[in-house]
DNA sequence: ACAACAATTGACCATAATTCTCAATCTCAT
DNA sequence: ATGAGATTGAGAATTATGGTCAATTGTTGT
């Protein structure tokens, strides 16, 4: 299987796009972490690397590794989007800690089925989804309130 | 069972907050259509009602009127938030159109049972839960492309 | 009905996330 | 190595949304 930065560089060049330092930059970055990080927090993983790179740059760039199939974007209702991985990993759904914001991926192979009986019914093809369940998560429950 | 403008004039009542007449011109323009508007859309149509409302009041007042239980959030990932019924309607989820941004309400009852199995065995304690499948409806896929 | 007080409004400003612009710089096929 | 074309960085622009505050309105007790 290819590696995350294969993919990237061959994406990149079907597409008639350079592969930049910058471009490999901001992917080793969100390939180090599993963490669901805003554009903002990968902007200042990357200046410890590149201090000279600019915020816009990691904007274009996490599109283009969206582009490429490698990241998917995922909105937790905090105001800014933030990215997950999308190569090599199952797709999965999310509980939400409202309290503390942890975010737990859970994956239902019963509820895919659900979701393509549904779309079946109303012919309706599907490209993607995303389900969530916010709430209060099993530690901020202990801690009380 | 109470009419929507009774709920939210006990909700106001209730919490100190006062019955203004922007807050009801608001809530009828809401009442009045089960389409999913953002905030500019509610506020081009209260303006026809009363041209010299604000923006802004659109935006609080749809705030107190989600507050009181009559209307929920809804992001389509189009850029704005939306609004829709909450008071008298089931709990569903939606289909999302890619091409034409038509909206599908559907239930399921087997999915809701499948996501407390899911919480519960997260121990997890949901508050609310937002599904989406994003795709092409039956009728642009009957267009072609 | 009225006065007093607190809540609300409207106009405008503030903010935050994201995108655009454009001259300077980099990438890559040749 | 070079030229065509893509990308970058800096800052300005945009968009959705919320905050500020003086003026106005709704409510409550009399």
């Amino acid at each position: 299987m290819k590696s995350a930065k294969t993919v990237l560089r061959q994406y990149l060049k079907n597409n008639g796009l350079l592969a930049s330092k910058q471009r490999e930059q901001v992917l080793n970055v969100f390939l180090k972490t599993e963490k669901h990080l805003t554009v903002d927090d990968l902007y200042e993983l990357v200046r410890k690397k590149n201090p000279r790179i600019g915020l816009a740059t990691v904007y274009r760039a996490m599109r283009v590794i969206c582009d490429a199939g490698l990241a998917r974007e995922a909105d937790f209702g905090d105001g800014s989007k933030r990215f997950e991985h999308k190569y090599k990993h199952q797709h999965h759904h999310h509980l939400v800690c409202l309290k503390c914001g942890r975010v737990i991926e859970v994956m239902s192979p019963e509820i895919e089925k659900l979701q393509q009986k549904l779309t079946k019914k109303h012919n309706f093809t599907p490209v993607r989804d995303t389900m969530k369940i916010f709430g209060t998560c099993r530690k901020c429950k202990r801690k009380g309130e």
